[in-house]
DNA sequence: GAGTAGATCCTCT
DNA sequence: GAGGATCTACTCA
């Protein structure tokens, strides 16, 4: 297992990077305790030309500053009070293009994953959706923005998985309502059948 | 099972 | 002072 060099991140197409982040491991490790998890689920935001996005139109504030900034650190954001929204910044400075990430697959933690969540016992909601996944890795949004995805208690990772091209589906964004068109843009991308995916519901059957 | 409303706090106008 | 890249619980069918 090895980390994605800054290159990876740093890169102009957002919505490939985003497909490319699909398999790969998310790693927090906050004072020695360590909870990873893969991504199977992203949404790709866009930059100035995305309404969906915090920098739509150009718009630059304290709270997404850090988009402008080099590709390969993480923004979080908490959103309706509640919910901690980890992303992933990529291209270069002054290039506001980000990736959420929607779902991961559990790894390694889970026992630590369901102690922070306050579940009893792993299932396919312990990571689905982003309010989940910041909950479940410990992220918050007040600590953890803004730090490098290089540095040693955050990363992300490739191990063998490999993803064929055909399990990846694209589909509209979610929550994004208030976009317009750019709504329906299918910049939301997950890992064809996997449980862990949000708003495929129930698709376990037990 | 599906649809709807409420929670809750930081950020920007 | 309003609203947001959401989740959960509760109601109704």
């Amino acid at each position: 297992m090895k980390k994605l060099p800054v290159s990876f991140y740093q890169r102009s197409n957002v919505v490939q990077i985003a497909k490319e982040l699909l398999g790969k491991i998310l790693v927090t490790k906050w004072n020695g305790i360590e909870t990873s998890g893969r991504i199977v689920e992203v949404e790709a935001y866009n930059g100035v030309v995305d309404k969906a996005s915090h920098a739509a139109g150009g718009r630059r504030t304290n709270r997404n500053e850090v988009m402008y900034g080099e590709g390969g650190v993480s923004y979080v954001y908490l959103c309706y009070g509640i919910h901690h929204l980890f992303n992933v910044v990529t291209n270069r400075q002054e290039t506001p293009h980000a990736i959420l990430v929607r779902a991961l697959e559990p790894v390694k933690g889970i026992d630590v994953m369901l102690e922070r969540t306050g579940k009893r016992k792993p299932d396919h909601t312990l990571t689905k959706g982003p309010g989940n996944v910041s909950k479940a890795l410990g992220i918050s949004f007040k600590l953890h923005t803004g730090i490098s995805l290089l540095s040693k208690e955050l990363f992300i990772a490739e191990d063998d998985f490999k993803l064929n091209k055909k399990d990846i589906v694209a589909t509209p964004r979610i929550g994004v309502d208030y976009a317009d068109e750019d709504a329906k843009l299918p910049y939301r991308f997950f890992i064809k059948g996997n449980p862990f995916v949000s708003g495929s519901k129930q698709v376990n059957s037990r």
